[in-house]
DNA sequence: GTATAAGTGTTGCTTAAGTAACACTTATTA
DNA sequence: TAATAAGTGTTACTTAAGCAACACTTATAC
């Protein structure tokens, strides 16, 4: 793992280009902003903001990417949770992060964000799954991984849904042992 | 007036650097903060420190010149208040400056900080003064200027000092109608 | 229709910031 | 006393960001 660590203007552009982007997202809709309002808030020029993304829907993904990543258990102290433990996990993490992206409202962009989403909580069981037992077959893992997806996607949604006065912590408690019956059976 | 703006990286690199400072000031001495302790706290290169200041005294100057400007009646809207409310303002701002720079330990910087002050303050006071009456003297606004000048800096010690319950507000307000006596026989 | 306005990507060029090296000064300590 | 270490200014060079112009797309309005 070669780390060239990266030039510091680019880190601090990245950040001012996504917390603006973020501030922006509070208070007017994806459809409304544009890349002079981002590139504006932002202090930095608008060619500059072509260096680090294509147009606001690439900045739209990367930024949804790097706030998975830092809600889930992406770190390494998280390498040491349970199967239970990390489903349990990832759905409060996301179930956090639904809310705090629920301001975005366009159906092309909720697409995309749900995109990242799986793609980010599959690899995420993948690796799980494969910590657990390695000698698993790999497609199986797949689909493993796939279905804890959608489980966990599904509750989160209903979640957010029922408005319910229940905690999520509640919520996914009293459904976990259902999924850990299928996971215990491997 | 060619207000040829700034451009925004220098802004910010010079933000970045007096923020660092700052807060390195708050939780240690100025003799104890290095260059390179500066320039670390604000992500920028130590190269770069040297392209905006001669070394850290330099950024002391600048750092407290920049901040009693904020601090006193330096914007168009004090242009219209009174001598008497300008030297109340002054009074207020300069006191609440000490304050806030009161962890700097030094004597050295202690000098360099009111070297600053006093030059700050004769400034404000000399333009207020020819606003007031512009066919006086020029050498005797710049006397008066001075004594006024000394007046507000041994108030605002003395209340530092004094560790009163009195409020600064309170405190000046005692102490104006005997300054504006010597100034009313203008 | 077409004029006007505002945003989009892209470009060549300028300038500020990053980098790594340098000689130099101070301390600390072995 | 010499050796190690850490900070100071300074340098030549590289790279990222700023700038201003460009052709292009949309959309609103006259």
């Amino acid at each position: 793992m070669m780390e060239t660590k990266t030039d510091p203007r680019v880190l601090r552009t990245r950040k001012l280009i996504t917390d603006a982007f973020i501030k922006l997202s509070q208070s007017k809709s994806f459809s409304d902003i544009s890349v002079k309002d981002i590139t504006e808030e932002a202090t930095i020029n608008r060619a500059t903001f072509y260096r680090h993304f294509l147009d606001k829907y690439d900045l739209l993904e990367k930024v949804v990417e790097e706030k998975l990543h830092l809600n889930l258990g992406c770190d390494k102290q998280k390498d040491s949770l349970s199967i239970e433990e990390t489903i349990q996990t990832v759905f409060l993490s996301l179930t956090r992060f639904k809310t705090s992206v629920s301001n975005i409202s366009g159906q092309e962009e909720k697409e995309t964000i749900d995109a990242i989403i799986k793609l980010e909580l599959v690899n995420i069981f993948s690796r799980k799954l494969i910590d657990m037992d390695a000698a698993i077959n790999a497609d199986l893992i797949v689909k493993l991984a796939k279905w804890l997806t959608a489980t966990v996607r599904s509750m989160s949604q209903d979640w957010v849904e029922s408005d319910t006065a229940e905690e999520p912590e509640e919520y996914i408690a009293s459904l976990l042992p259902f999924v850990m019956c299928g996971i215990e059976a491997l």
